[in-house]
RNA sequence: GCGCUCGUAGCUCAGCAGGAUAGAGCAUCGGUUUCCUAAACCGAAGGUCGCAGGUUCGAGUCCUGCCGGGCGCGCCA
């Protein structure tokens, strides 16, 4: 549509000019609107509704609008016919895999880097935002029909390994004669334990600067502790990335470690293109546009005076690897937006070294804070961080308290199954619905209530409609035969429209989230379908509707579930129950 | 000081390269259940879109200044 009335805007006025069809901003003006004539007619210095009456008859949309007609200062009404209504629905219907929707025309090779946990440490709601962020996006590239490649940058090098490896060293003496029996339990504690001994002890603090040395000689006791450490660490979060549904891999990992033996080459490659200076007994490179509070030129510092690399560094050396190894054309960061400084440095070093090209995409998708009910960072009550398992366990334990309240009959299983689609997604769904530029305020309570723009009620929609489904035998209708033998289309009450164009609008819906890479997008067109859907449920019978108009509710059914399973379960990660 | 970001209903938030009368949910008030899950639906009320200028047919959206919150700004990540 948006291209045949661009093209009518070329055949009436001779020029390029997008035609920004939008939904219309209020039914009784149509479905859908166009509001590029007046900017094209502003160009020409032209009257608009002229323009725009101009366009009109230069425009072929018979198959799609009925007759469209010119409205205000020169907006274009369009009001979608039944019959491609009708067409597009049977089209979602017939497409099993994609509701209709096509794959990209370009392809290309994505890198979405994302969630990055430390992994001395356990996981704290800190990590929650980039990694599920990241992975909606992973997915929604993958779903496009781009080449994602997903690359989880863990924290798995540096000084505090020393200490680690040293005190590991320390408390199970036979570690290296067997390192299998070496569990460690509470990977917070143990990186306190390591921490205080460190700073109470001179002694052992020697001995965590040597494992340090030797972690960076690849001495083989001290590297086969820290692999030990990086794989008990590993049995910690993998368990968190299944809870969450998160589509991270082992083999996604590249953390800092698989870097750490190409940092000096990056630095030579900077200094030899001149790029790279020494500044203050510091090599930094001094892109330009950036100043420190003096108003002098701000360093990206590539390696300190005292020799050792940055995490500057490890950053330009992945990028390389990401851009050369991996042949990406894309490389999307997730990190929260404190960091947008330094990857703004990081991509024009990038363009100074001339490792990418006009065509290569360089994106920080950043996020704002997650915050307490008192309007500051979430924390315990007692001002720790919080931990991401016990945030989610107690999600699901709300989520158990309101399944076992509402529906008692069902049995333990299903119950325990709900509590954590519900829980879990809960959680997800309420972070994705926020713009993610903005800090928002987290409340078990909200995002696990049954109304609103929430995980439980897009649940309770697909649940219902799976109800419908599961009664459907007991009143002597076969679904699949009537789908299969659906004569017409027929679109009768106003409920049944209203879901019907929302139907044929997600596609819409996922590229505005791919393009600008917000979640929000899809969640707030769900949430519409949703609605749209319930209030056809409330108005429309469906198994007890006459003949003529049962097919295309069992339908309409169908496809809403289909699309709600799909956006929820494949683009946001979110468990859809069969009933809750 | 400079930079980024946010400021929209009492509360929590949407608002998709400017578009017609700014939308939801919660909370408040009122209504709907012999009928496929009422975990729902319908309605009412609630707004100088932080303030002031500007750009234009049209500004919550773009520009400038100011106010307020958050974050960042040379050897941490």
């Amino acid at each position: 549509m948006e291209h045949r009335i661009s093209a009518a805007i070329q055949a009436a006025a001779g020029i390029q000019a997008p035609a920004l069809v939008r939904p219309a901003a209020d039914t009784k003006f149509g479905d859908y609107q166009a509001n590029g004539i007046m900017a094209a007619a502003k160009h020409l210095k032209t009257n608009p509704r002229q323009l725009a009456e101009q366009v009109v008859a230069a425009m072929d949309v018979d198959d799609v609008s009925e007759q469209p007609n010119v409205a205000g200062p020169g907006f274009i009404n369009l009001r979608l016919k039944d019959s491609f209504l009708a067409e597009r629905l049977m089209g979602m219907h017939r497409d099993t895999d994609r509701l209709g929707i096509d794959k990209t025309e370009t392809p290309r090779s994505v890198v979405v880097d994302y969630s990055g946990p430390n992994i001395a440490k356990q996981m704290h709601v800190g990590h929650l935002r980039s990694t599920i962020i990241g992975d909606c996006i992973a997915r929604l590239y993958e779903f496009a029909g781009h080449r994602v490649i997903r690359q989880n940058h863990i924290g798995d090098w540096g000084t505090q390994f020393g200490m680690l490896i040293a005190y590991l060293k320390e408390q199970y003496p036979h570690i290296l004669e067997n390192p299998a029996s070496v569990h460690i339990a509470d990977l917070e504690a143990f990186y306190q334990n390591a921490k205080r001994l460190s700073d109470e002890n001179s002694a052992f603090a020697a001995k965590a600067r040597q494992e340090v040395v030797r972690l960076h000689n690849h001495h083989p006791d001290t590297m086969a502790v820290w692999k030990h450490i990086v794989e008990q660490s590993r049995q910690h979060y993998q368990p968190i990335y299944d809870m969450l549904n998160v589509t991270l891999k082992p083999e996604d990992e590249r953390g800092e470690s698989f870097y750490a033996d190409k940092l000096a080459n990056v630095v030579e490659e900077l200094k030899a293109k001149g790029l790279a200076v020494e500044s203050d007994g510091a090599i930094c490179v001094f892109p330009e546009g950036f100043k420190n509070k003096d108003g002098q030129p701000l360093p990206f510092i590539i390696q300190k005076s005292d020799g050792a690399f940055l995490y500057a560094t490890t950053d330009l050396a992945a990028l390389r690897y990401r851009l050369f190894e991996l042949k990406a054309d894309a490389v999307i960061y997730v990190t929260d937006a404190r960091q947008a400084m330094h990857f703004q440095m990081l991509f024009a070093v990038a363009r100074m070294a001339g490792w990418v090209n006009t065509e290569t995409l360089l994106e920080h998708v950043s996020f704002g804070t997650m915050l307490g009910a008192d309007g500051k960072p979430f924390k315990t009550r007692s001002g720790g961080t919080v931990k991401l398992k016990d945030l989610l366990q107690e999600a699901v334990e709300r989520a158990k308290a309101v399944v076992e309240q509402k529906n008692p009959a069902l049995s333990a299983e299903q119950k325990e199954k709900i509590a954590r689609a519900v829980g879990i997604g809960a959680v997800k769904y309420a972070d994705y619905a926020n713009n993610r530029n903005s800090d928002y305020v987290f409340s078990f309570d909200r995002m696990l209530a049954m109304d609103g723009n929430t995980a439980p009620y897009m649940q309770y929609a697909y649940a219902r409609i799976k109800s419908i489904e599961r009664k459907a035998a007991g009143k002597e209708v076969d679904i699949q035969q009537e789908l299969d033998g659906i004569p017409t289309v027929l679109l009768t009450e106003p409920e049944e429209k209203e879901l019907a164009k929302l139907l044929v609008r997600y596609d819409q819906a996922i590229a505005a989230a791919t393009a600008e890479y917000r979640p929000n997008y899809l969640t707030g067109y769900l949430y519409d379908l949703a609605q749209a859907f319930s209030r056809f449920y409330t108005a429309c019978p469906v198994l007890t509707a006459e003949p003529q108009h049962r097919p295309t509710r069992l339908l309409l059914c169908d496809l809403t579930a289909r699309t709600i399973r799909h956006g929820l379960s494949e683009l946001l990660g979110i468990e859809v129950p069969e009933q809750m």
